[in-house]
DNA sequence: CTATGATTCAAACGTTCGTTTAAATCATAG
DNA sequence: CTATGATTTAAACGAACGTTTGAATCATAG
């Protein structure tokens, strides 16, 4: 019988495993999520993925069930606590305001903040999960993107929600819109995949510095950020209405 | 023999036919795109490209050699167009400015306008090579990667010196990072992946609304471009020289 | 110790991949 | 018409892919 079948993680109810958990499991997570990063999924396969993680090549199908299963896997451990800390930022700062709107800085520094921080803590993935997902975040395979909709929606729908409030003046097509901008300078700047690198010399960030080039980039990105949010409104020649401008 | 061996385009010396030069090289190059466009490098197969276009499957090998030689391919006839484009808007604002710095919205205009300006013009690729560029630039694939690099070298150098010297108050890798941040919001825009497409209804544009799609994006996008470039400068807790620091 | 289920293992499955081959067909030049 | 090279065609190549199988091994409970 396989793991996946029983819908329980192998070792759960062991106490004194209970901190190493499933080893081969685990392991298995943090070849995937390297190898993902650094060569797509496509590109990435089960033998490349059970080589480096010294397990038989049936694991992953044993503890996952399928390859898609297993990208699935790699970010909901991630996106899980993601998701959770974004809400409980934003809610705590809804509580301390007490009904008022939101600044759009507070908003802005809640989502992308929360997210960069995760560039700087090794056990929440570290660069390597930043990387992994601004790769992934233009990966056209359905089921990819399927399994990020879902992940992403009440967060998202939380998030537009305050901006909307936070800026009653704005049309709210154009705070959609202006998101998506948001999203995108984020999710390249963490893909970190750029023609710019190899033009000129542009040095990876090892598992030391890592930490530092996540505070940077987080420096210099919220001031863009922020500056695009607050640009003057576009005067349009009117016409069709795009991305999601309903709640 | 086959056709790349001898370094001539098939029926490249016929008059009479040279309208529509070889037929079957110029509608694996279409299907192609937009394949590449819709499941990426890897999850396109040359039986996929070669079924659509009607044509055999030795028909790739034999017109440009391989199926990395046909993506590069899709990418320089495209690429050749708006690399002289955009350099020839920008001799002609640095003729017309007669030594003077150049305004950071018409540097900007130039680099990204050019590129947008593709997506209305179906002869130039339209917004089906606009969301194969966008998807392309986080692609981890080495040969890519490398291509790219090779093709964007020159122009974006010279725009990064115009910026430079447009904007001589700002430290250089700060308008390294933001011209980074730029090219994000606008390949992920362009890419037309995200989220929350998926979330709300998100209408695919079709052939006839393509080009009123693409003038609407950049609409949006430029003022948003504009006021993070423009944002006010990160006050670091100095450290390590990130991305590009040099001319 | 023995029994039971979880996990690991080596081997093989069928499929699809990019590429190559050699003959057949086409178009043009002499 | 005939000869020559360009192009197309059908078929096959070996390699790599994700997955499955059934036995071997391990850990735990009774």
């Amino acid at each position: 019988m396989s793991a996946v079948a029983k819908m329980t993680t192998p070792n759960s109810a062991d106490a004194k495993s209970a901190a190493q958990s499933s080893d081969t499991a685990e392991r298995i997570l943090d070849v995937a999520e390297r190898l993902f990063m650094a060569h797509g999924y496509d590109g990435t396969s089960m033998r490349m993925i059970t080589g480096e993680a010294q397990v038989n090549l049936a694991a992953v199908n044993y503890h996952f069930g399928s390859k898609e299963d297993l990208l699935r896997e790699v970010f909901r451990r991630r996106l899980s606590w993601l998701n959770a800390e974004r809400l409980q930022v934003l809610d705590a700062l809804e509580a301390e305001a007490g009904g008022k709107p939101l600044k759009p800085s507070l908003i802005v520094e809640a989502f992308f903040g929360t997210l960069l921080k995760m560039g700087e803590e090794p056990a929440l993935g570290g660069m390597t999960f930043l990387r992994l997902l601004g790769r992934t975040m233009t990966e056209p395979a359905a089921f990819i993107r399927t399994f990020f909709a879902g992940e992403y929606a009440e967060v998202m729908g939380r998030f537009k929600d305050a901006l909307f409030r936070a800026l009653p003046d704005v049309p709210r097509e154009e705070i959609a819109w202006r998101f998506h901008f948001m999203l995108g300078a984020m999710s390249y700047a963490i893909a970190e995949t750029d023609v710019l690198s190899l033009i000129d010399g542009f040095e990876v960030s090892e598992s030391d510095v890592e930490a530092e080039a996540a505070r940077q980039l987080k420096a210099r990105l919220m001031p863009f950020l922020l500056g695009g949010l607050r640009a003057p409104l576009p005067q349009l020649p009117l016409g069709m209405v795009p991305p999601s401008a309903a709640a």
